[in-house]
DNA sequence: CTGAAAGCGCTTACAG
DNA sequence: CTGAAAGCGCTTACAG
């Protein structure tokens, strides 16, 4: 059933050699390359890509690893690396770890052992086993969100996102202000986001500021925001992700609140779910796929030796919509 | 700097079948084990899977296509695919079609090209192409999401849950209804859900029922609800999906109806957002990751040569919430 | 332009 | 339990 290389060759009455020289584009005859061509259509040969990359020793693969694979901010990342890979003829294979780091560590060896080309790591957070990893299994690696000195990085500007934030809602004259982020170990959502927040609101001496904590979970936003609307009543809750923020609209309307009449709301994030909801959500807007993009282009780069930044920093918008007030 | 298995048998004195043989599991005596351990630590070896996936002529990589990545649907059936892939000791590829035909019977091939033991296909519609393919490739191929009489299929019970939500309609007084479908080469959605609709909502004989069509962009169907509003004015809008239903929701907002006391919504799909927004939306929930979960088993029980249904069909659920008004 | 041969890094009977 | 040898399906110098 399965055709093999000296099955067309025999079939051709030509040599393998010959076969795989018209494969890849070597010099053959016209009328060589015709009885080649109708003995691949005839059989409907597939060339066996284990033997290419075995001989070639190299492929043409890029192993991408998810943290998730349900979420806004990595699909679009995966489009964008995808897209563009392939039109620099590389591949992308998709790795999930599932919000587990044991498993993340585990999926950059599996990657190595298939012997992709290079990896990029949608990155949450960097530990000293993730550098143990890229050390031992010598491919190049990229981050993407979150930057460490010892790799190549993509990050999203969080620092100047949230800062921007940070002086938009000073402008707009809230001086009760609740800041809902997520725990420090994620460096770029984490700790980033609320120190541009942080930087930005200390401007102002009259602000009462407090920071809470949840997680990315919508659920648990929904719970400490309606914590902090019972105890601190803000004028305004910044939140560090659009989940949290659909969260802590959800916590508005079940405590009758109206937005952003009782309450101001903005995200971090540019979700498309953000403009269709009522009020739509005022939010910084990142450019996932474009980073993606970027990504893809960076390791094929990297691959072939060629220079590029240590760090690159993507740009933001600020989205002004519906879901802050003016006080 | 890359050592094979030449250079462990080497470095532990033993033979190259040996270390082989110690790698998969064959006997092979304490003291000899504990010498190759060594040498593989020592030198940090990674097999090859080339070379050992072009001797043992199987992978344990199972294929997935996916229409798009940035949809809650795939999303969901990808990690439960994933998951239980994981625990079959198999291992998931994806690759993005991006909602292009061509280019999906095009990753066909591909996958084919990288031995994958078999294909998970994610389907929109089913061409004579894709027939033709399967057929070429000689490897087990399983649909998700639409069915055809000659492929293994999994789906949701669009008819049944689609009449379901007809009956639904009716039961809460609805006389003036509008049906915001898709169009009909999508047949589980464009067809089959349409179908469930209209027999459910025929049954009584004194209801206005309009029919229209957009797609499934947000943005078309914002456009679209707010056409149907204006010329047709029903007193619900049933949505073919949930995203369908989400611009609807902001068409009303946008013509200062209330939901659901102006006018109520339906979905299809049971994504996490309908949930969140404020009406919670009425619709019906599929179950995605459990689909998934199902296709991963079933595809493994085809590489085996296990009997399986040509065709499955899976749960669904109505899950009652706001956005529906009794008349 | 074409072919014979060696070799990529493994695995798998087959002997011992 | 262990090793030598053949072979998986390709590619790549090397001759001609």
């Amino acid at each position: 059933m399965k055709k093999t290389i000296s099955d067309i060759a025999q079939i051709a009455g030509v040599a393998k050699s010959t076969v795989s020289r018209y494969l890849n584009g070597g010099s053959v005859s016209d009328a060589t390359k015709e009885k080649i061509k109708r003995a691949i259509q005839e059989t409907g040969y597939i060339p066996n890509t284990f033997a290419q990359s075995l001989k070639a020793k190299k492929t043409n693969i890029i192993g991408t690893i998810v943290p998730r694979l349900n979420s806004y901010a990595s699909s679009l990342t995966l489009i964008g690396i995808d897209e563009q890979l392939k039109e620099l003829n590389y591949q992308m294979l998709i790795s999930n770890s599932n919000q587990d780091l044991e498993r993340e560590i585990e999926n950059i060896y599996t990657l190595a052992n298939q012997k992709v080309a290079g990896i990029i790591l949608l990155a949450t957070q960097i530990t000293d086993q993730h550098i143990e990893a890229f050390r031992k299994i010598d491919i190049p690696v990229l981050l993407v969100g979150q930057q460490h000195k010892e790799v190549y990085s993509l990050i999203h500007d969080d620092y100047g996102a949230a800062y921007d934030i940070g002086q938009y809602i000073l402008a707009k004259g809230h001086k009760r202000i609740g800041y809902l982020g997520v725990g420090e170990h994620d460096i770029a959502v984490g700790v980033k986001r609320k120190q541009g927040f942080k930087e930005a609101v200390d401007t102002k001496s009259d602000c009462e500021v407090k920071y809470y904590e949840t997680s990315f979970n919508i659920a648990d936003a929904i719970g400490t925001a309606s914590e902090i609307i019972e105890e601190f009543q803000p004028s305004i809750l910044a939140c560090a992700t659009d989940n949290i923020a659909l969260g802590a609209l959800k916590a508005a309307y079940m405590r009758g609140l109206r937005v952003p009449e009782d309450l101001s709301i903005t995200g971090f994030g540019g979700y498309q779910v953000t403009e269709v909801i009522h009020p739509a959500l005022t939010t910084v807007k990142f450019y996932y796929k474009e980073v993606g993009q970027r990504a893809a282009r960076n390791i094929v780069k990297l691959i072939n030796e060629e220079e590029i930044e240590k760090i690159s920093i993507s740009k933001y918008e600020i989205i002004e919509r519906e879901s802050v007030d003016n006080i």
